[in-house]
DNA sequence: TTTTCATATGAATGAAATTTAATATGAACT
DNA sequence: AGTTCATATTAAATTTCATTCATATGAAAA
């Protein structure tokens, strides 16, 4: 009887998805680029908070972010983001389709 | 600015699955029902933790169980394990499929 | 170069989740 | 009824995680 190898690490890939601010920061990104502050807004998040959560996305490889004078743009990557039906984050180990 | 209202039930759901031993669980039962002493076997996990993690699983819905003699028999209810791709999970708010 | 704006980082705290150990339940067998 | 097998439950210990607060960084503006 061979022992069920699990998957541990697509489980860690799912827990960073599942905290409401990191869902909430990826689906509003899903619909396109935005700034921290823009985030702070529209998901009505702390600014510390906001960017510890945003370091665990980013550290995951769920989102990137590039400088663009003062302010810090995020997007979810090509890779991750379904771009044919718009509404799937791919995690490599498995994918998460809304609606 | 309307506040975004963010997920935070399809967070619990997720969070659910963030978990290796349950995530083992779900895809051992995709294969089809197993009893407890079977999954213990084949996700080497300890008895007491097993039955933690089945019932944190039962209380989602992801898993249902029926008593057959000394033994207890758990499945994925048809409603959640898509069974024409055979490989996915819907928990309501969201789909996983794997690979 | 000092100040201000935008974001990140680190430490401390508290809450929640996981794990372990001990015990209980419930069904079958003697 | 008493024993054994399979699983569940409870409580306690431990670990992990989210949150807050204070401070740091880095770029632009004054």
């Amino acid at each position: 009887m061979k022992t069920k190898i699990i998957s541990p690490a697509c489980a860690d890939k799912l827990k960073v998805l599942s905290d409401p601010t990191r869902l909430g920061v990826l689906e509003t990104l899903m619909s396109g680029p935005k700034n921290v502050g823009e985030l702070m807004d529209e998901l009505d998040v702390e600014q510390s908070l906001l960017s510890h959560h945003l370091a665990i996305l980013r550290d995951a490889g769920l989102v990137e972010s590039t400088r663009e004078g003062k302010t810090m743009i995020y997007q979810v990557p090509e890779s991750v983001s379904d771009s044919t039906t718009g509404k799937a984050i791919h995690l490599g180990c498995c994918k998460i389709s809304f609606d």
